[in-house]
RNA sequence: AUGGAUGUAGCUCAUUGGGUAGAGCAACGGACUGAUACUCCGUGGGUAGAGGGUUCGAGUCCCUCCUUCCAAACCA
């Protein structure tokens, strides 16, 4: 069938029953085999088993002379299915990676999945607990090896749940922080740190869990309400020291030297471990007498108590305090000339455990808001206190064991557990409680519940504990010669930031800049065993200190054995003589067992991937993840490339928000607000949620429930039906029968031009990754531009101009051009509905829409002359619109063909762009009178005072084909038609 | 608690350096029946989170407060 022969139709016949002739079937009417419904969850698999049989992933890679870009996946955690966060973030990833290569990349992207730590670990340690099996008795490498199963069947169920997103990448060779390969490069990483003098042995008080028995990072804690103890303890004031110039005694200070410094503290165990006491220099003090108390009390007339004034009488209350007085006020620097004893000073049986000296600090982090506004400070329990301890030297404390309780030899509590191993309360805070009491210096106790940190997997209370845990100081100058940015890693890190320049959204640098100005030295340690090993080998110097071996020779072992056997090499029998093999000191030096914090594994992605990898590129250009991953693998990545690489491993940052429900609320089972990606792709594809990203802005939090997915779906079907009605007017349209731009309409010419500005916006957009901005100028553009403007108004030349009118001939040229972009511009977010669309005029084996590029687009297509004149010529038709409505409305008229309305226009020169046209054709009216004049009074008008419409009906008769009523409607060869019609029937004669 | 964000029509978003708050979708009404479970035309709809301030004039600049989210398991 050529493109002059017009569609015979069944149905024709049938139609033909009216008055006149019926000439339907002479019409080029548009035909397409296209479904208006999409069917997307029947058909969606049957095309992602097209591109795996097309291999088009690896076609792609076979295209010569293209600049590569990589897109450097975020490894998600292999344990769980898949849920509308992760579906955001990879479809996101998936239209940078479409996009970039129709922009002319050769756009690779290698998935890759974080499979170490403790999320992991612990859901086999159920499972033995479950069969009763104690995990300690379970070899290491066993436990291991049932970890690293319990990856890989997540790894398979996630990647299939990712492929059904539509998204194209190099699935049958992603990366695996548990690949051998992988935990050889992670421990290379890590022996950087060991050569170059960052890592250190420190004694720290971090977080630890007695239940797990093990250190935890900050993103390992939660926070859940807990019913503490509470105390008020006397410390008795013993002593001073000389303040400026005065004598220097005791004698200064008055009345204050038979006081007590009266502490608040909901942690009584900790009291043992006491060293200082804090107070705020900027808080008012006094010195106050108990005047009033019962019998009994614990605070006893006549006590004499340092306060802060603002708290005293809530810590009087909880005394039972009668009756009180202030002596006087106390400065700051009398607070800090004291010294106090710690209460269990000289007890009998202490064996002179508390003899020392309690001096007294200032401290920031000591506030008025609760308790007494000094702070009881045992520097191996808490992290201010730790830092007050550093800065004044006060020495740490080793009493709390790891299972929680107190070292055996610690007199009056040794043996007593703060939690024991279900996270239960122990008998220490009682203990210590009872022995305050006893020896009077506890003046009140009571209950708080308040928000206290919890272990996130085993939600057993926490508590702070001093212990040996290894650290990356970034704050060091490391001396590598990778200066450029910066000698210690938090200089290059912070430089790097600023330098790269290319944070989508802006805030995303504010915020990890932020993080890392603030943040401390990195604890690389974990007390677990699923993960990589710290590949270091440490002897103790005697003093606490420890020295850590650096031997390339050792080094270049451990990575050699993990290449072979995995990183389960270091905990297999003999490896402590395999590695040290050699050596004669061997006996000198200990393995270190702890394991690498997670955070450092998918830190190392960029090595072992964009550095290793033959289709790896260093640095990346983009990361692109959840705001989340400021704290998390931005950061991570960042400190780890900064000290192995003296730089950022990313040229561009991408953030997105967080998916909440249609209330903006987090989701959450008990709030049943839940969308999972599943369901959505059971109920309307994956492409509507396709949609729903690009209809979104991600640089805040997105939305997602019943109703904008609904609305979603809505806006599908429009945009579909617009390439679909594209398709049934190219339906055999043929190619030697373009026309050039020149001998086109103006209608058409403007098209061109607005498909030119079009090109550059999409181009722009998908360069700065703003898919939203992108969808919503094409799909404004497909529906009020084409739908409802020109494709309208082209029915009439498409439908019953002779087929090889020059008219009908531009139009479809210009329609071909619109497919091919529109289709390849839409790809990357609709990848199924285009390939459905592209196959649909373009079938065959090898077809497909994502082996195309952008078309190029002539600039010669950009006219902004015609564009202004056609933008008043578009104004005028909105008046004459107008008009018409009103006399639809009237049912003077219903359809526009009915019309032949008079319009004025004041103005001249858009009169004259008016005249220059065919007004009625746009108008789709069968005749129009252009007066260059301003509009009667009666005449209907718009904003503009100076365009005016006066309705008149069309006269003569309806063309039976065209439908148009036109004067010589009857005067022709061919029954009832029109003088075009008559001649477009003629030729098809 | 603290730090970082956020709040404009029922929904998704514009409003870039203060100057009468705009689109699309939805809703409602109408037309067409040659895009037909489509298409076209039209209508209504806003205390811009709340309060205060600066200004001739504030969604926009400043302050206070509030919501929700992230930093903090399941987390992108």
């Amino acid at each position: 069938m050529s493109a002059d022969t017009p569609r015979e139709t069944a149905e024709t016949t049938a139609d033909a029953q009216s008055d006149g002739p019926n000439y339907k079937h002479t019409l080029f009417l548009p035909k397409t085999e296209f479904p208006m419904r999409a069917g997307l969850p029947k058909r969606e698999p049957e095309w992602l088993a097209r591109w795996e049989d097309l291999k088009i992933y690896h076609r792609l890679r076979a295209k010569e002379g293209r600049k590569p870009f990589v897109l450097h996946d975020g490894p998600p955690y292999a344990n769980g299915h898949l849920h509308i966060g992760h579906a955001l973030n990879k479809i996101m990833k998936d239209m940078v990676v479409r996009s970039a290569q129709m922009l002319g990349h050769d756009s690779r992207y290698v998935p890759g999945w974080d499979c170490h730590g403790l999320p992991i670990e612990w859901k086999i340690e159920e499972q033995y607990r479950e069969k009763g099996k104690n995990k300690d008795e379970v070899p290491v490498n066993d436990l291991r090896a049932e970890c690293r199963r319990f990856a890989e069947h997540w790894i398979d169920v996630q990647r299939d749940e990712f492929k059904r997103l539509g998204c194209i990448g190099n699935w049958e060779d992603p990366y695996l922080t548990m690949s051998f390969e992988a935990e050889a490069v992670i421990a290379e990483e890590f022996m950087k740190f060991v050569m170059n003098g960052s890592l250190y042995r420190g004694s720290k008080p971090v977080m630890w869990s007695v239940v797990e028995k093990t250190a935890l990072a900050e993103a390992e804690v939660e926070y859940h309400d807990h019913t503490s103890h509470t105390i008020w303890v006397k410390f008795p004031v013993i002593g001073g020291n000389p303040i400026s110039s005065s004598e220097g005694d005791l004698r200064n200070f008055g009345e204050i030297t038979d006081a007590n410094v009266i502490i608040w503290t909901t942690t009584p165990w900790t009291i043992p471990q006491n060293r200082a006491v804090c107070f705020h220099p900027g808080i008012a003090y006094g010195l106050y007498k108990v005047t009033e108390a019962p019998e009994e009390n614990w605070a006893k007339v006549g006590d004499t108590y340092l306060l802060a004034d603002k708290l005293v009488e809530e810590v009087f209350t909880a005394a039972r305090v009668e009756g009180y007085e202030k002596l006087r006020a106390v400065t700051p620097e009398e607070l800090e000339a004291i010294t106090c004893a710690h209460p269990f000073r000289g007890l009998d049986g202490a064996g002179g455990e508390w003899d020392y000296d309690v001096p007294m600090f200032p401290g920031e982090h000591v506030t008025d808001d609760a308790g007494t506004g000094f702070v009881h400070t045992a520097p191996s329990h808490g992290a201010d206190d730790y830092n007050i301890g550093v800065r004044h030297n006060l020495p740490m404390t080793h009493n709390v064991l790891e299972d929680g309780s107190f070292r055996a030899e610690l007199p009056f509590f040794g043996g007593l557990f703060t939690f024991d191993h279900k996270g239960r309360e122990g008998k220490a805070n009682p203990a210590v409680i009872d022995k305050l009491a006893e020896t009077g210096a506890l003046i009140a106790r009571g209950k708080l519940t308040h928000s206290y940190p919890h272990s996130w997997r085993s939600k057993a209370p926490l508590i702070f504990r001093n212990t040996p845990q290894w650290f990356v100081a970034i704050d060091k100058p490391l001396g590598d010669g990778m200066d450029e940015y910066g000698t210690t890693i938090r200089e290059r890190a912070l430089n790097s930031i600023d330098k790269l320049g290319a944070w989508y959204p802006k805030t995303g640098r504010n915020r990890l800049h932020a993080m890392i100005e603030q943040r401390p030295d990195w604890v690389l340690s974990r007390q677990r065993a699923w993960g990589v090993p710290l590949t270091c080998f440490v002897r103790d110097l005697g003093n606490g200190e420890a020295e850590i071996l650096r031997d390339e020779a050792v080094n270049a072992r451990i990575a050699e054995a993990f290449r072979t056997d995995g990183a389960d090499a270091w905990f297999a029998d003999g490896a402590k003589e395999r590695f040290l093999a050699g050596r004669n000191d061997a006996d000198d030096w200990e393995m270190v067992t702890d394991i690498l914090d997670v955070w450092f594994d998918s830190g190392s992605t960029h090595a072992f991937t964009l550095r290793d990898r033959d289709d790896g590129v260093w640095p990346a250009d983009v990361y692109l993840e959840g705001t989340d991953q400021h704290r998390g693998w931005f950061h991570s990545s960042m400190l780890q490339s900064c000290g192995t690489r003296g730089r950022a491993p990313y040229k561009a940052v991408v953030t997105h928000g967080f998916a909440l429900d249609e209330n903006g609320q987090k989701m959450s089972k008990s709030l049943g607000n839940i969308t999972a990606p599943q369901k959505v792709i059971e109920q309307y594809g994956a492409d509507i949620l396709r949609l729903w990203v690009a209809l979104s802005d991600y640089s805040v939090d997105l939305r997602i429930g019943p109703e904008i997915l609904k609305s979603t779906a809505d806006s599908y079907r429009r945009l579909r039906n617009t390439l679909r009605y594209m398709l049934g007017a190219l339906g055999d349209w043929d190619q030697g029968s373009s026309v050039d731009q020149d001998h086109m309409p103006e209608l058409e010419r403007w098209v061109l031009h607005r498909l030119a500005v079009l090109d550059g916006e999409v181009r722009k957009g998908y360069a700065e990754y703003d898919f939203q901005g992108v969808f919503q100028k094409l799909f404004t553009f497909a529906t009020s531009h084409l739908s409802a403007f020109y494709f309208d108004i082209r029915k009439d030349a498409l439908y019953c101009d002779a087929g090889d009118s020059m008219r009908r001939r531009a139009a479809l040229t210009v329609m071909d051009a619109l497919f091919h972009r529109l289709t390849t511009w839409l790809a990357p977010i609709l990848a199924f509905t285009m390939e459905d669309v592209w196959l649909s005029r373009y079938p065959g084996d090898d077809s497909s829409v994502h082996l195309e590029d952008f078309p190029e687009t002539p600039s010669e297509w950009r006219d902004e002359a015609l564009a202004a004149k056609w933008s008043s010529i578009r104004a005028a038709r909105r008046v004459v619109n107008g008009a018409l409505e009103i006399a639809r409305r009237d049912k003077v008229i219903g359809a526009s063909l009915e019309a032949a309305p008079v319009l004025y226009i004041g103005d001249p020169d858009m009169a004259e762009a008016v005249r220059s046209v065919d007004m009625a054709e746009l108008c789709i009216t069968s005749a129009l009178v252009l007066a260059a004049h301003e509009p009667p009074a009666e005449a209907f008008r718009l904003d503009d005072p100076a365009i005016g419409v006066v309705f008149e009906r069309a006269t003569g008769t309806k063309c039976q084909r065209c439908w148009k009523v036109l004067d010589d409607v009857g005067n022709h060869a061919h029954e009832g038609v029109c003088r075009r019609c008559d001649q477009a029937l003629a030729g098809l004669e």
